[in-house]
RNA sequence: GCCGCGUUGGUCAAGGGGUUAAGACGCAUCCCUUUCACGGAUGAAUCACGGGUUCGAUUCCCGUACGCGGUACCA
């Protein structure tokens, strides 16, 4: 029988959550839902200095508003908790422990200062980083070199120390990576890595083993920045539960800065002036504040959809899919190897096609919302609904439209005038003053009766009703852009496109 | 330094022994529109380098270069 599928993301609440990290819970997302499995959200907080407060809750918000909430979670239980690790620090002695017993690793009494001192004793231009292992193990304060009466007299002391894994002398580890194909290691040089702290806190390498084993997780998935560990997480699956009851491995690219190398950091969005983060996040601690997508006007399917594009592909010319979509065309198998730098005109391009495809009722709460901000609260709501038809195609950021729809609610206070003196005559302001007189007459208040009307007066007046459009506009919208105008007077109505124009009128005299 | 992972236009990328080497973003020109966009058309621009293997290599192999990641009682 095949193995349920339960995937997992662990992120450590230190801060908000960058793209890469937004982009592993999306994949592990698709590909549980992909496969009826579970999505389960796992909480690595064994690193209490670093905790920042805040950071878990901002974790559940960004899960949220991306839609992508877990089955299981801190905040919904779930039959394999607690899921957070900091409360499932009792789980992780025992395992260490045995370990002991079986000769993989043994208790270590150095202290920092022994430790950087032999980093200090053996560093050499060759060697810049010397390591805690097979060569230098012998010369350190630990359960191998020790007497046992000794090693158990400090353990009885209560003597701070660690538990490190006894990295083998010669063997060759293979990781089965979904993504990569076979990468091999040589144990030789790995190190003898922590696996328990002094505090009695696993390391991230004792605890993910630990706990995909008691969670039952049969994928894991997480950034390329964690392959180089990926042996020292195999050989600790081989010694505690067996390599067979090991979840499948994949690591995914990384996420590149827009300029330049290197992995996308949150300093590169202040820099660049462009979001990286999910949600605006502020550090409490430093004080600074980082954008985020959600805040600059992102809808949360593009952001998706952008996120999904960024090292996936499924071969064809498709780039637009919902949420929906990814489920039934992601593939695991299809994610690209190389790093990608991320495009920030390109991810406005795929809010902006989506902006033009939603459906009107998903655009508006977007809409309103970011109006009410800007004090415009109180906007009829069908008014709104027929300038957001309006005006959808020219706008990829949220923000852009209530520059680019504000003047159907608000009159404008200011005329781009210099776009129409060089023009402008008596005539032309006694065809506006007759033209407010003729809309009276139109019975039907259209756009297109409107524009009848217009291009009639104009006709007999002799102008040509182009060189019309412009002050025209100008008087409705304040200045070059916009609908067609007449479109817009349409929604304005009457009263108000008369009220306008003789402001504006009013304006042009006085000047 | 060592280990690991990568390398197709400026960017995201398809392809994978024989192709005019898809497509998208961005850029440029033109058309449409007497606004700004949308849209349409066209264009510039790519297989990191060197050796093999082969009738033939962008594709396979080996080197090199470059980039990235790791090398913590951080995750």
């Amino acid at each position: 029988m095949e193995k349920k599928i339960r995937v997992r993301f662990a992120p450590s609440p230190t801060g908000g959550l960058h793209l890469g990290g937004v982009r592993t819970v999306l994949y592990n997302y698709l590909f549980a839902r992909q496969h009826g499995g579970q999505f389960i959200l796992r909480i690595e907080d064994t690193d209490q200095s670093r905790y920042v407060p805040g950071a878990e809750e901002y974790i559940y918000e960004t899960l949220k508003w991306c839609g992508l909430e877990p089955d299981e979670s801190p905040l919904k239980g779930g039959p394999y908790g607690p899921y957070r690790q900091s409360e499932r620090k009792q789980n992780y002695r025992q395992y260490a422990e045995q370990l002991v017993r079986e000769g993989r690793a043994y208790y270590a009494f150095d202290t920092p200062d022994e430790l950087d001192a032999m980093r200090m004793k053996f560093r050499t231009p060759e060697n810049p980083s010397p390591q805690y292992d097979h060569r230098t193990r012998s010369a350190m304060r630990n359960g191998l070199t020790l007497p046992a009466a000794e090693t158990e007299r400090l353990l009885n002391e209560g003597v701070p120390h660690v538990i490190r894994i006894r990295i083998p002398e010669k063997e060759t580890v293979h990781l089965r990576d979904m993504i990569r194909g076979d990468v091999r290691f040589e144990t030789e040089l790995l190190d003898d890595k922590v696996l328990l702290k002094a505090d009695g806190m696993p390391t991230y390498h004792l605890a993910v083993v630990v706990d995909d084993y008691l969670m039952q997780i049969s994928h894991a998935f997480r950034g390329e920045e964690w392959l180089p560990s990926a042996p020292v997480h195999i050989l600790l699956w081989r010694y505690l539960f067996g390599e067979e009851k090991m979840p499948q491995w994949a690591h995914f690219p990384l996420i590149l800065k827009p300029d330049g190398n290197g992995k996308l950091s949150k300093r590169d969005g202040a820099r660049l002036g462009i979001p990286i983060y999910a949600m605006d996040w502020k550090d409490p601690a430093t004080g600074e504040s980082i954008t985020g997508f959600r805040e600059t006007g992102f809808l949360q399917v593009a952001f998706n959809n952008m996120l999904a594009m960024m090292g996936w592909n499924e071969g064809t010319a498709q780039e637009l899919y919902s949420l929906e979509e990814l489920i039934k065309s992601f593939s695991i198998e299809r994610v690209h190897k190389a790093g990608a730098k991320f495009n920030y005109e390109k991810a406005k391009w795929f809010n902006h096609e989506w902006i033009r495809r939603l459906p009107e009722k998903e655009l508006l709460p977007y809409v309103k919302k970011y109006f009410a901000e800007k004090g415009l609260a109180a906007v009829d709501e069908r008014l709104l609904i027929t300038v957001v038809g309006l005006v959808r195609e020219r706008c990829s950021l949220i923000p852009d439209f209530y520059t680019q729809a504000r003047f159907f609610f608000e009159a404008p206070t200011r005329w781009d005038l210099d776009a129409v003196r060089p023009k402008w005559n008596e005539q032309k302001a006694e065809f506006f003053k007759e033209f407010m007189d003729r809309m009276n007459r139109v019975t039907d208040w259209n756009a297109g009766n409107l524009e009848a009307s217009f291009k009639e007066l104009a006709t007999e007046k002799n102008i040509k009703p182009g060189e019309l459009q412009l002050p025209l506009r100008i008087m409705l919208v304040g200045e070059k852009m916009g609908p067609p105008v007449f479109e817009i007077a349409g929604r304005l109505g009457r009263e108000e496109t008369q009220k306008r124009i003789a402001k504006m009128l009013d304006a042009m005299g006085k000047s």
